[in-house]
DNA sequence: CGGATTTGACCTGCGC
DNA sequence: GCGCAGGTCAAATCCG
């Protein structure tokens, strides 16, 4: 079990400094959960995905609801195969989709840029992201999406080596 | 002054 | 073997 992911992150939306409007309009819209992203032939941006029935998103609900008490979750788990190489899971692909105005969403990590650079098939840039604190491989790739661009695309990969922004 | 951010250049992998 | 796309790093700059 890794229960490294930035689940941490409701329990922070829970004591978050007053008046901080960091959310505008912070409300998942789809949730893929990528092991091996970009399978042959497994487009999620296709038609038909291919969604596992043993596989259920109530495990990432909770991090839908970091930041909106609502469950409002139309989340698409997609490739939720494991070739078995998910050994020693130092290498954990997450990919949010966002409705937001801002790409800068605090998950409760110190993210610092450290790369841009523009897309192909998107008019918009893409935004590399690194955990601030030392010890995190995570990384943190923020784009927006090419057909509504008031979506915002996030993958996050890897895992926290902290709990939170301040490490004791 | 320190840390974060920016932009360009450089490197790597894959495709043709 | 070369070209393209994507990803990463580094030096300079700006903000707090």
């Amino acid at each position: 079990m890794d229960g490294n992911y930035p689940s941490k992150i409701n329990n922070m939306s829970n004591h978050n400094h007053n008046s901080s409007e960091k959310y505008p309009n912070f409300e998942v819209s789809e949730f893929f959960e990528l092991d091996d992203w970009m399978e042959e032939g497994q487009s999620f941006m296709g038609s038909g995905y291919t969604q596992s029935p043993h596989l259920e998103v109530t495990d990432h609900q909770v991090i839908d609801s970091s930041g909106s008490s609502s469950h409002q979750n139309a989340n698409t788990v997609v490739n939720s195969r494991n070739d078995g190489r998910e050994m020693m899971g130092i290498r954990e692909k997450v990919a949010f989709k966002t409705k937001s105005e801002v790409e800068i969403l605090d998950d409760g990590f110190k993210w610092r840029k450290y790369g841009k650079k523009m897309v192909k098939n998107s008019p918009n840039p893409r935004n590399y992201y690194r955990c601030s604190v030392e010890g995190c491989p995570v990384k943190k790739r923020v784009e927006r999406d090419r057909e509504d661009q008031r979506y915002v695309i996030t993958t996050y990969e890897g895992i926290h080596n902290h709990q939170g922004p301040t490490p004791f």
